[in-house]
This record gives C-alpha cells, structure tokens and sequence, in this order.
DNA sequence: CAGGTCAATGTGTTAA
DNA sequence: TTAACACATTGACCTG
C-alpha cells in the first residue's frame, strides 16, 4: 500500500512544502497580477534583497499592502464597501519569505524576542506577522502529527487481525469527536481509500 | 463554484 | 498586568 501524506514522517513535509514551488497561497508561479501591481513600490525597493537571495524567482516578489509601510495601500486594497466594512486583508509571503521561515522553524520551533526581531527585518516583515506564523506553524504541525498517530492506530488495529468494519467504524466515531471541529483533517487519505465519507 | 490553504483574528490560559 | 502561547475560526484568495 501507498504511504498515505498522513503518515509520512514529518521532515517530508517541510522538504516538500519547500520544494513545491509555491508562494503561501499555493500560488504556483504565474504571476498574480493585482497583487503585483499594488505592491510594485515595494518590489522596486528590495529589488537587491530578492535578486541576491532568490535570483531566479524575481517571480515571486510579491507583497501585500499590509507587510510593508514601504508598501502603502492602495483605494482598491484598503477599500471600505458600501455597508461601510472594511475589506480584510490576507498578506501573502513571498516564497523567499516562507522559505527563510520555515528553514528557521526547521531549526528551532520557538523564537526569543531577539531572534524573532532579526528575523523579522531581515525578512522584512512586521515581529508580529513572524509570530503569527511560527504559531500558525506550530499548530500545523501538531495537526499533521495527530493526523499521522490517527493512522498509525488504524495499522495497528489491522495488525491486530481485528474485524474491519469495527475498526474503522470505532476509529471513525473518535476521530469525528476528535476533530468535529477541524474539516480540514476529513480529507485525509487513510488506508481505506481517499474519502472517509 | 466548491473546497483547500493560510495569514489574521478571537478566546482562554499561563508565566513572569 | 502584559506578553506569548495553543487552539479554533474567519475571510481572502487560489485551484481544479
């Protein structure tokens, strides 16, 4: 049987989420061109920063209004509808951003004041946004864990030679309570096929 | 258009 | 009291 995402080891995570070629969005290397477009004063400043560590990625220099004060926003991105809401915004890190990030968190999962400030300029983001993301990270990771020990129990009631159907159906039962609350873990692709349901 | 991803936000907890 | 954390959720944006 095919090793299912859930299981692998979690270091084929990280060298997969590195090597797809991907910005944070999933964004696949075309180019977004609002995105682009709004953030081209910020592009033209660190034009040296990317070329130097990304030379052959200039393709993902893409920021967003709210990473940069150098990147100020535009009518269009800090627009406020006609109920009077503001849009919310979701920055986008480039891919040398997520890249730098997660060879840090590689190395260590958790970040002092101080490193997280260097970090933080030398990515040019804010210290918050690289705290959001070591925790966003850091609670990926344990979802991915749990989702890998969820499938290790599986294998080892089948190992046992215990009867299929109760299996899954007990398994099912505490993974439903488990993650009534988390959809996104429904996906995965257990040792009975792509789909749970 | 449905569903996935992920930065940002909200809430509750803990330690200094 | 404050800052940082875990965890859950939201909302913008993307892909198939």
């Amino acid at each position: 049987m095919e090793m299912s995402d859930a299981v692998k080891p979690l270091t084929s995570f990280l060298i997969e989420d590195i090597l797809s070629i991907k910005d944070s969005t999933g964004f696949n290397g075309k180019c977004r061109s609002q995105k682009v477009e709004r953030c081209s004063q910020w592009e033209e400043e660190s034009e040296m920063w990317t070329e130097q560590l990304c030379p052959q990625e200039t393709v993902f220099g893409v920021q967003t209004e709210s990473l940069d004060t150098s990147c100020p926003s535009t009518s269009e991105s800090s627009s406020y509808s006609s109920m009077g809401k503001q849009k919310r915004s979701r920055a986008a890190f480039t891919h040398l951003q997520v890249l730098e990030l997660e060879k840090k968190f590689n190395h260590q999962k958790y970040l002092s004041a101080p490193e997280r400030a260097h970090l933080a300029s030398t990515l040019r983001l804010t210290e918050t946004q690289v705290k959001i993301w070591f925790q966003n990270r850091r609670y990926k990771t344990k979802r991915k864990q749990q989702t890998s020990e969820f499938c290790k129990d599986v294998y080892k009631a089948e190992g046992l030679g215990l009867r299929d159907d109760l299996v899954r159906s007990s398994l099912i039962t505490s993974f439903c309570k488990a993650y009534q609350y988390r959809p996104y873990l429904w996906d995965y692709s257990g040792p009975w096929g792509t789909t749970l349901w």
